[in-house]
DNA sequence: AGCACGCCGACT
DNA sequence: GTCGGCGTGCTC
């Protein structure tokens, strides 16, 4: 019997972006499945690559010029039956390359490493040998010599070298030196009998084994040697009455110094107990619904996923529940704990790629049945999924903003399909697309209204930068908020300053009226070209001159805006030197680890301000913070985008959020240059509902999602002219396959137009309904396969968050 | 991607 | 005359 395994290789091009046929060989013909990895030789030169095999097929006769599967990786399948669906629907919605889709789907380590080597053949050229020297074989990397790599290749073509493949798995299982129980309890308390008196310490290690031995099958030496003295087991082990052995064991991802407390569930509120009924409903029915449960900070949404968990896993299915990266902190992960104890696995970024990979390992051989994780884990290898949740469903960090250009939502949707299981999205800030599902009845809306501990919503103080700038030398505190901050300095109560970073330095904005330089055509900001001295619109192209005086109010104090956490660190410092302040940002961060140190620092109350960054608006629970200060709330309101309104009121409402947690009331102070726009003032009401209809208002006159569908088209290249002609060849391209009430913006360059000397030109189609739009998506991506242009990079960005 | 083939310029 | 430079095409 002639087998052909059907192989998706690791070469993410165009031109490869399809099954290549093997021959398996005989070896493996009987233990080869679908969803296994293995390496296969390539090309011309037969370099081994890894692959996917992704179907098998019988011959009865042998096909020829078939190559041989050199080697099959894995003993069992990495990927499901499902899974290998979700890597082909993830590919064709994204228009990514299928070996892309499938190693986003699978932990990091099943990316396969690769090594190459020269070996000599000719022993007899003193070149060749001054380069081996004593070496038989070398390997071939980037750090060695250009010079030498040309050498070993002309050397190749004259027979006296052969280069040789390896595919590394990078997937390894950690070992650790273990005793195997393999006798019974009653035979190691026999054991014990004997060796009572002359060795009492040997026999009280078997007496204590004897106990064990009923449980477990092995003790790993590491937790012996804490009760027993090394010695004792040592002479056990010579002895032969005990084996010693390495056995697989897996990374410990939660922290388990702390013992484990099992949390009970907490009363509910009447809302609270509706949403967990008409969940509960729904996922005993596996029905494929979806719930938009939309709460206000501190509604109590955490304690609704969690019941909704538990009568999930009480039928025996299992739950995934997706968290914004920043949301995931110990914390968060404790509470999980806390009420499924080790059925819980964790995924995301801060894990080591072993310890992913175990957690994946957990997961697909089901010892965890509720997964908690960051976006990727939403390929999480659960089985007999019962419920998807998806708390902060309006977070950006959802999107993957590279290939393939995933929104995690998606993805949980599709699953829920597959499983025949509800999803629920959770926001106190539902993105306008999800919000508007609910108003039209395809998601139903589950409301929160009140916060559990009854707690009313800290009071908002708008304050009105433009009368600050005459009153107030320094120019990043108002009055208003500095004495706060006094007053809590006085009171030793805590302070969280944020400072919305996103925009800096990148519009330009009048300091005394508030006025923003706007597009004629796209009532969207212009941006700041500081290369050209100029002010652009990245929708139409529209460009002018930065203006010297305000057009509204003629005052010269026309500014670039921006500012830096380092340099409010500094005010701060001058105008309260006794306070100890920690600064959260990219810088401070970095490290592995610090963003959780530094929070524990401010949590033990060592500090009296934290100042940060978006990555303190979220999910921070600190009793003792009173004052929440804004510092500029409307750099995001001067970005070029569509988004600005929705996002500086999720912003908004949600580090308001951060004051009054315990039983002290909190106050919260927004600086604004806008303080009439209707995202703060709305923000400051905290009325999510006002804000979903004017802003839906807003879009339907602009056009705007989720009104519209929208696709953003990228091309790149070096050299910025060829960048914009492949936007307009592109445009020529796709402009068949639109119907006229597509409507198209661009090509136009992106506001920072070189990133790493590469130029990007951008193209958006906003579209209702065109049938054609994707084979004409897919029709681009062939033709940027077959671009003479290698330095050409095209992008196809469905539904995409960011257009700078 | 990366390898080979192939066609041109500048060297022994 | 050849060596080696990079443009072009293909990979079961």
């Amino acid at each position: 019997m002639i087998i052909i395994a059907s192989v998706i290789v690791d070469v993410p091009v165009a031109q490869t972006n399809r099954p290549f046929d093997y021959l398996v060989p005989e070896v493996y013909a009987n233990n080869l499945a679908v969803g296994m990895r293995v390496s296969v030789p390539f090309g011309k030169g037969d370099r081994l690559l890894q692959g996917y095999v992704i179907g098998l097929k019988k011959a009865q006769t042998k096909p020829h010029n078939l190559k041989k599967i050199e080697h099959v990786i894995d003993l069992e399948p990495v990927l499901n039956e499902e899974l290998l669906q979700l890597s082909d629907w993830l590919a064709k919605k994204t228009f990514s390359f299928r070996i892309s889709s499938l190693q986003t789907i699978l932990p990091g380590v099943m990316r396969g490493k690769y090594h190459k080597y020269a070996q000599v053949t000719d022993t007899e050229d003193p070149k060749v040998k001054s380069v081996f020297k004593h070496q038989r074989m070398i390997e071939i990397t980037d750090q060695l010599d250009a010079q030498v790599i040309s050498d070993l290749m002309r050397w190749r073509q004259a027979g006296k070298v052969k280069f040789e493949y390896a595919v590394e798995n990078q997937a390894r299982v950690k070992k650790q030196k273990a005793i195997i129980l393999d006798h019974s309890g009653q035979e190691y308390e026999k054991l014990s009998q004997k060796l009572r008196k002359r060795a009492p310490k040997q026999a009280a290690v078997l007496a204590y084994l004897a106990r064990e031995a009923k449980e477990q099958k092995h003790i790993l030496l590491q937790v012996l040697n804490k009760k027993f003295s090394s010695s004792a087991i040592r002479s056990l082990v010579e002895k032969s009455i005990l084996t010693e052995q390495n056995v697989e064991v897996k990374r410990e991802v939660i922290p388990t110094d702390k013992a484990f407390v099992h949390e009970h569930d907490k009363p509910l509120l009447p809302d609270q107990q509706k949403a967990v009924i008409a969940i509960n409903q729904a996922t005993a029915a596996k029905a494929k619904k979806v719930f938009l449960l939309e709460g206000v900070t501190g509604s109590g949404k955490t304690e609704v996923y969690l019941q909704s968990i538990k009568a999930v896993l009480a039928k025996g299915r299992t739950a995934l529940m997706l968290v914004p990266e920043i949301a995931l902190t110990p914390q968060m992960v404790q509470r999980v704990y806390a009420r499924f104890g080790h059925q819980v696995a964790v995924l995301h970024s801060g894990l080591s790629n072993g310890e992913k990979y175990d957690e994946w390992r957990r997961i697909n051989a089901n010892e965890a049945r509720v997964v908690v994780g960051a976006r990727s884990a939403i390929f999480a290898p659960l089985k007999n999924i019962g419920l998807i949740i998806m708390d902060e469903e309006h977070e950006y960090s959802y999107k993957q903003e590279d290939t393939p250009r995933y929104h995690a939502r998606d993805v949980a949707l599709h699953r829920a399909q597959v499983h025949n299981c509800p999803v629920v999205l959770g926001s106190a800030t539902p993105s306008l697309e999800s919000r508007a599902r609910a108003e039209k009845g395809v998601y139903q809306l589950l409301l929160l209204p009140q916060r559990v501990n009854q707690a009313p919503l800290p009071h908002v103080h708008i304050v009105d930068m433009r009368e600050n700038i005459e009153k107030h030398r320094t120019l990043d505190f108002s009055r208003a908020l500095s004495d706060a901050i006094t007053v809590r300095l006085a009171k030793k109560e805590q302070s969280v300053l944020m400072l919305n970073r996103r925009g800096f330095s990148s519009f330009v904005m009048c300091r005394n009226c508030g006025y923003v330089a706007k597009c004629p055509n796209c009532d969207i900001s212009l941006t700041l070209h500081m290369s050209s001295h100029t002010l652009k619109c990245h929708y139409c192209g529209h460009e002018e001159q930065i203006p010297k005086t305000c057009p509204n109010c003629h005052s010269q104090k026309i500014r670039y805006y921006g500012t830096g956490t380092e340099k409010v660190a500094q005010e701060l410092k001058q105008m309260y030197p006794e306070a100890r302040i920690i600064r959260m940002d990219v810088d401070t961060t970095r490290r592995k680890g610090a963003y959780e140190q530094l929070l524990k620092k401010f949590e033990k109350r060592e500090a009296d301000i934290l100042l940060g960054t978006q990555m303190i608006a979220k999910g921070l629970d600190f009793p003792n913070v009173t004052l929440v200060g804004v510092i500029n709330a409307d750099t995001a309101l001067g970005l070029p985008d569509f988004r600005a309104s929705e996002r500086t009121f999720q912003l908004l409402t949600q580090v308001s959020g951060r004051a009054g947690r315990g039983s002290k009331k909190g106050e919260v102070y927004v600086q604004s240059y806008n303080p009439d726009h209707y995202a703060i003032k709305l923000a400051q009401k905290q009325d999510y509902e006002q804000f979903f209809r004017q802003e839906m208002r807003l879009r339907h006159e602009g056009g705007y999602p989720p009104y519209y569908f929208t696709v953003l088209l990228q091309t790149t290249h070096p050299d910025e002219s060829q960048a914009a002609k492949a936007a307009y060849s592109i445009l020529k391209a796709i402009q068949p396959y639109l119907s006229e009430q597509a409507i198209i913006l661009g090509p136009t360059p992106k506001a920072i137009a070189r990133v790493k000397n590469q130029y990007y030109y951008q193209i958006i189609i906003k579209y209702k309904n065109e049938p054609k739009l994707a084979v004409g998506l897919n029709h681009i991506l062939e033709l940027s396969a077959k671009a003479h242009d290698r330095l050409l990079k095209i992008a196809i960005d469905r539904e995409p968050l960011q257009f700078i």
